[in-house]
DNA sequence: TCTGTTTTCGGAAACGCTTCCGAATCGCCG
DNA sequence: CGGCGATTCGGAAGCGTTTCCGAAAACAGA
């Protein structure tokens, strides 16, 4: 049986109130009454029960985190981000990974309220109408990372300029039939960057005077052998694509392994971008869209941390930088083809 | 401010025992008296506050996850293996990563307090004697995954035969010239499955005659970048070996960065072998040992819920199957090394 | 109608902590 | 030595549950 304040107390000699002064440093306490405090503490291997704390306080030091997609390179880095910065604080990360809507449904529910956690994480998905309205209502602190709501915290990125650059950047090697891979726009979870790069890959078209053709379109689930089928489909067409911007590399990849099923080789005959620049995609030389994972991860905690300081903050909107890096799978396309 | 017990039972009319048991299910409650407690508690939209209830059951319905070596991909396997299983119970997870020793040392000795959580699930740490004697004496139930330790229940790999089976392969296949690259043997985690591997590579090699070269045998911190360091130095050696069995798919896919820096081909000019089947190997084509990743964390929680029921149970040690997964980076050496 | 049994329920106590009111002690000055 | 502010500390109250003792009500049998 772990031993309690009073435990320790006894042993000091002393009240449960000097002990708990000695642990919070709440009020000062005489150096030698601490020192047997401390010692008794030592003797009997205490610590105080968090239960105990949380109930009295009414603050559970633990901090949630929903991340969607979790099988996904991206959301791990950023989570390795938040840990990072929780790692030196006293809170705790409860974990919670969302596969399927009803999930999302149930996860947002049961999480956002008062009591279980003190603050929620939300990876890529943008709350409804509904979600809020209970978000608000409980008065839980919450920041969004690369999702968006005017009424709560955020951090995203400018997906609309970073897409329509990937692809302004596949225009200027002489490319013309760029193709799009993506995620579903009207998604069930509810999220904007998939239209967003869409939007900037329709853009960047246009801009170029190039006809947005939707037989170079394709949606898949958010997943590499989903995005190898859609990319198989895609490259068996008559007139192919020479370029292929994908929605992330995680389908990217599916792109690569589809050109290697058909013996298409990359750069030389056809060329892909993605998005994310997560970690494989510097071992696959992967030209993409880098976002600083692990970064929108540490200034999403220390957000967060603030708003649990100061909950009534007006929601601040952070935009992260992004980059397009340059690797080697991209190139201007086959010459036979510009002829033709 | 949320609903309490106590508004519950005023609106409802009845005691406090009563909106406990209709909430628990923990006595039987007449019909009508049920329908009021369940209309009250629509009404006030109350959700009973966890840490009341975990300070007055002395559960916390949290099961602690010790991650360490959190970027690596094998990790993330078992841990979705894990939440699939969660996400069906009514536990909740709360994540420690570990990237240091003393990180690790400092989760150990935090986590493991009975009143933080109700079970530990550790991950690829063979705890010391001492970390052990904190367990045990705070009584907090355990599962460790690819680990052991003979007083606690665990899950493993025999990874003695699965790597002698690898390097039997590469063996067979006509190699004499096999390097190592691994983990610190002496790891200051305090790991015995880097030892493990070490000892079947050597022990095939020795079944085959071959001596067992120190030249060929690097170590390494357990990462992609450090292992293409280690291998640069080890495809320079004047005779340099044909193959390499690695660690680790991670260390695996550093060796292959390092023969494209060579312009070494795989697996024409070396074979390299990797060890866990992490999803990109199937991306990098790449001959490994496979270890069930997701179903280890699966049986890994499945196990200790069951511990937290009957922590008495004698410790259990399972045995995970393993199985080498033959793909493209392993070949007969090439014909002239053989005649030279 | 009375007694004994079963069903149903109220609320005090306990869980381990923090907070805070007020009491005790100390130190200083006149 | 007396008085007063400063320092130090004890422990009751309260946080929101669950548990459980025992009381009240309902019911059954004679």
């Amino acid at each position: 049986m772990p031993a309690t304040i009073h435990d320790v107390a006894k042993k000091a000699g002393v009240g449960i109130g000097t002990v708990s002064s000695v642990l919070n440093n709440s009020r000062p306490v005489n150096p030698a009454t601490r020192q047997k405090v401390l010692d008794a503490i030592k003797w009997l291997d205490f610590v105080p029960n968090p239960s105990g704390r949380r109930l009295s306080m009414g603050k559970t030091h633990t901090i949630g985190v929903v991340i969607p997609f979790f099988t996904i390179a991206s959301q791990i880095e950023r989570l390795r981000g938040v840990m990072s910065v929780i790692a030196g604080s006293d809170y705790d990360i409860s974990l919670y990974t969302v596969e399927t809507v009803p999930q999302r449904n149930k996860v947002l529910q049961r999480v956002a309220r008062r009591g279980h956690i003190d603050g929620l994480l939300i990876f890529s998905l943008s709350p409804t109408e509904e979600d809020l309205q209970r978000i608000k209502q409980r008065q839980v602190p919450t920041v969004l990372i690369e999702a968006y709501h005017p009424e709560v915290h955020s951090l995203s990125l400018d997906d609309v300029a970073a897409a329509r650059n990937a692809v302004e950047y596949l225009i200027n090697l002489g490319h013309r039939k760029i193709a799009y891979i993506g995620d579903y726009l009207e998604d069930p979870f509810g999220t904007y960057f998939s239209r967003n790069r869409f939007e900037g890959y329709c853009q960047a078209l246009k801009a170029a005077g190039i006809t947005v053709d939707k037989r170079y379109q394709r949606q898949g689930w958010l997943d590499r052998s989903e995005a190898r089928q859609l990319a198989l489909d895609l490259l068996q067409l008559p007139d192919r694509p020479t370029a292929v911007f994908a929605f992330s590399d995680e389908q990217a990849l599916g792109v690569l392994e589809a050109a290697r099923d058909l013996d298409i080789s990359v750069p030389q005959q056809l060329s892909v971008i993605g998005y994310d620049d997560i970690r494989i995609a510097h071992f696959a030389q992967l030209t993409t869209v880098r976002q600083n994972l692990f970064d929108s991860g540490v200034k999403g905690v220390e957000l967060l941390l603030n708003v649990i300081e100061h909950p009534n903050a007006t929601p601040q909107h952070i935009q992260l930088p992004t980059k397009l890096v340059i690797r080697h799978t991209t190139a201007p396309p086959p010459v036979m083809e510009n002829i033709l």
